[in-house]
DNA sequence: GTGTCATATTGATATTCATCAATACGTTAC
DNA sequence: GTAACGTATTGATGAATATCAATATGACAC
């Protein structure tokens, strides 16, 4: 669970928004990460996973050697429900959307 | 209007966040946001009142010599409706909360 | 016009962070 | 055990950015 500050931290950096994307609704090992993220070196990509998982916002799994990340969206709905709530308190529709 | 990268990078500070907390719900003039922020200078509540500015998540309005600031709270849920949309699409509320 | 007040901008500095090459670690196969 | 494979970590470098002091800009009063 993170707040408010570090789930921005976490998602204001465009490689990591584009890792997100690739694991939004499905598993993928960082091999196959590193070879759909073009141009960005496997411990690039490893270092961003990193700062995704402490965020809280990827699941893992290891399989053998492999490890398998996938978009934690339940987190990212909480988080977004979290600056909702602080930041948009009056637009009526935010402080019924996500419960915590 | 801002996507899902420049309204997390406008967020990815806890300076800024603070200052969003100031804004919500009330309109503050700039010299009112440096008493509030104890330890941050002038320059530094402007430079990221600018930031938020060209994020659209505050509204300015000039008065005289002095220049009133409030959160955006519409394109905070804006954008979180967007992050959702992008990044949690299997969350259930979150298809339907916001519209843009 | 001048002076004063409120805010914005400039220039410099320190910190944070993204990136990579090299290496270490963990797992499986043998 | 060793070797090979997949991933994580370390160390170094460059870029982005937060911060401040100093200055500039804009608005009002006179």
């Amino acid at each position: 669970m993170t707040d408010s500050l570090d789930f921005a931290k976490a998602m204001a950096d465009e490689t990591r928004q584009r890792i997100m994307a690739l694991l939004c609704c499905r598993w993928l090992c960082v091999g196959d990460i590193v070879t759909e993220m073009q141009a960005i070196s496997q411990p690039t990509v490893s270092h961003h996973l990193a700062i995704l998982r402490e965020a809280g916002l990827v699941h893992v799994r290891r399989d053998g050697k492999q490890v398998f990340y996938s978009l934690n969206q339940d987190e990212v709905a909480v988080c977004c429900g979290r600056i909702m709530r602080n930041f948009a308190p009056e637009v009526p529709v935010a402080g019924i959307a996500v419960s915590e």
